[in-house]
DNA sequence: CTGAAAGCGCTAACAT
DNA sequence: ATGTTAGCGCTTTCAG
């Protein structure tokens, strides 16, 4: 295999040259560099990225740590990282978070993971307080996407507001009695996107006069499925039923749009339904939404954990992401005034 | 920071017998090996692997190579192998194929890669002849998950018989003047997913002694929005129109639907609509398809990979994927006989 | 079963 | 602008 020093013999120069030829690096005359980059091409040199990071310290490798790859927000926010390093020389490598299994697991992974990468992404919605304190003592460039963390750079839509302006534009439209499919569990973390968007929703409500009903409020895991789960629920709640649902994702309201509509009720006349997200499935079939761009935001972040790497200290802070409702069809006054 | 040295001392043993002691290899008695765990324990040891890499030759990780992420097929794949991988000391590291860009760009990044992983997950949909040329050029474990490669080891499923299979499904039931809407551009690629499905449906309507419609055949790039669009130029169609559209992937289907629906196009009773995939919404909406599992599939190349890197010689090889036609509620005979 | 020592291939001072 | 020279922290023969 051809290394460093074949390139230099070759080119008449130390290893050292070769380096920075390589590298980019300044103190290289243009006509060297140019000699030794053609020669490495030549024999076909490839850096041998281990040697470097041994020699370097530096790994050149964000990781990204996530709960899901397959989900809508992560899938988007995995592709804004990985768009945003290429070309850049950076690598990605993905952890796994681990929905919601043992904490004393995942620190431990995590401490195995640190030494591989340079700087951290985060995507969660849940986190122990243990996980916090752990995160908190990482000495490594960090920034969290989506749901806060405390103490922790994040960038993210404000979920809260999210959730409460979209459950106040359904009481707007004349809505009395919603229902609620939100996303958290009996847990009690307290900061996570679904606890968030719970409170957005029932402060919306309260704040209104009007009343919450806990047999009303269904659980979900933010899958399709769920929300299919929680319609068929929701569907045996005895007359009258609210008029409306406020989903705390797309998905989940995907699914319970799916499955009303299939069980003969129409939305939006018989019952409203809304979202949270900006999923592509939710244009298609007109579902009213919170819109945000995970995509977006993880580049961001991308950009912050680079910049910061780069030497640029203070580059990593947090920063509220856009989001915008969208009305679209899946919403409309209650139909019996 | 606490190296494989302090623990050596503080156990009273030498560094080589720490190694060996901590990677599980044998040649360790059982109290000695105990008694190094523990030190490390205490002191926080972890193992740089940078060091282990350089020193080793080996990366423990495994690269993926994917044009996207945030499509269902790759992020169900990608998940696959992260399941497979966890808890066996092996990290994913992802990269990023670059949809349809320029093969030489691809071709280099490539060689920056090799030198970072043990072995290639490969997804994809297109591959040039000379990547595929490259591609057998790798010395290492390689496994393609979904279309096949020439000369290249894969798991998936027939495509040519799903797409063939759901096609004489629709003829069946009585369509006789169906619509495609296929996954390929008009570039000249041979062997890939696109192509493969699209022979598939034309060969069931000729074998069926139909004639295909060229005027009633669209490209989409599997995107719900290209199964919108699509849908839009379906309906501009002079009538009669076909009454059935089989589509290359259940996201071009369910975009295909719901603008059908969207319209005023009740289907199945005006218009039949499949799928291919497996996709979770088109579930909760009914759609008639051919089901697969890619996270299945790349479990299973995972694990051919990881017996391979562990010495069992022909691990790696190719092996075809279930797949199931499921019925649903988007089909029915064509309403006009 | 355990230890000594020679690298793995590159980077980073420090010199020149 | 370029060369010299120590390592980076672990793995791996080869001895013992």
């Amino acid at each position: 295999m051809v290394g460093i020093e074949d390139v230099a013999a070759a080119a008449g120069v130390s290893t050292a040259t070769v380096s920075r030829a390589i590298r980019g690096l300044p103190r290289v005359s243009p006509k060297t560099r140019a000699r030794i980059l053609e020669t490495a091409k030549e024999l076909g040199y490839v850096p041998s990225s281990s040697a470097s990071r041994l020699a370097s310290g530096k790994t050149r490798t964000i990781g990204v740590l996530a709960p899901y790859v397959d989900r809508w927000f992560f899938g988007k926010a995995i592709a804004g990282v990985d768009e945003e390093l290429h070309g850049k020389g950076y690598n990605l490598s993905l952890f796994h978070l681990g929905g919601r299994t043992a904490p004393r697991e995942r620190l431990f992974s995590r401490a195995m993971v640190h030494k591989q990468i340079d700087a951290i992404l985060l995507l969660c919605m849940y986190l122990h307080p243990e996980e916090i304190d752990d995160l908190h003592a990482i000495e490594m460039p960090l920034i969290v996407i989506g749901g806060p963390v405390p103490g922790c750079p994040n960038v993210g839509i404000d979920d809260y507001r999210a959730a409460r302006t979209i459950t106040e534009y359904l009481i707007g439209l004349g809505h009395r009695h919603i229902s609620l499919l939100h996303g958290q569990d009996d847990s009690d973390l307290n900061f996570s996107v679904p606890k968030i968007r719970m409170e957005g929703f029932q402060d919306a409500v309260t704040a209104a006069g009007l009343e919450l009903h806990p047999d009303a409020s269904f659980y979900g895991n933010f899958t399709v499925e769920s929300g299919i789960e929680a319609m068929r629920k929701f569907l045996e709640l005895p007359e009258p039923r609210p008029t409306a649902m406020v989903c705390a994702s797309d998905e989940m309201a995907l699914g319970a749009l799916f499955e009303a509509r299939r069980r003969g009720v129409r939305v939006p006349e018989e019952l409203s339904i809304v979202g949270i997200d900006g999923h592509e499935m939710g244009a298609a079939v007109g579902l009213t939404t919170v819109w945000q761009d995970p995509l977006a935001q993880a580049r961001r972040g991308t950009q912050m954990l680079l910049a910061e790497l780069a030497g640029e200290v203070g580059a990593v802070h947090s920063e509220t992401a856009e989001q915008r409702l969208v009305v679209r069809e899946s919403t409309a006054p209650p139909s019996h005034g």
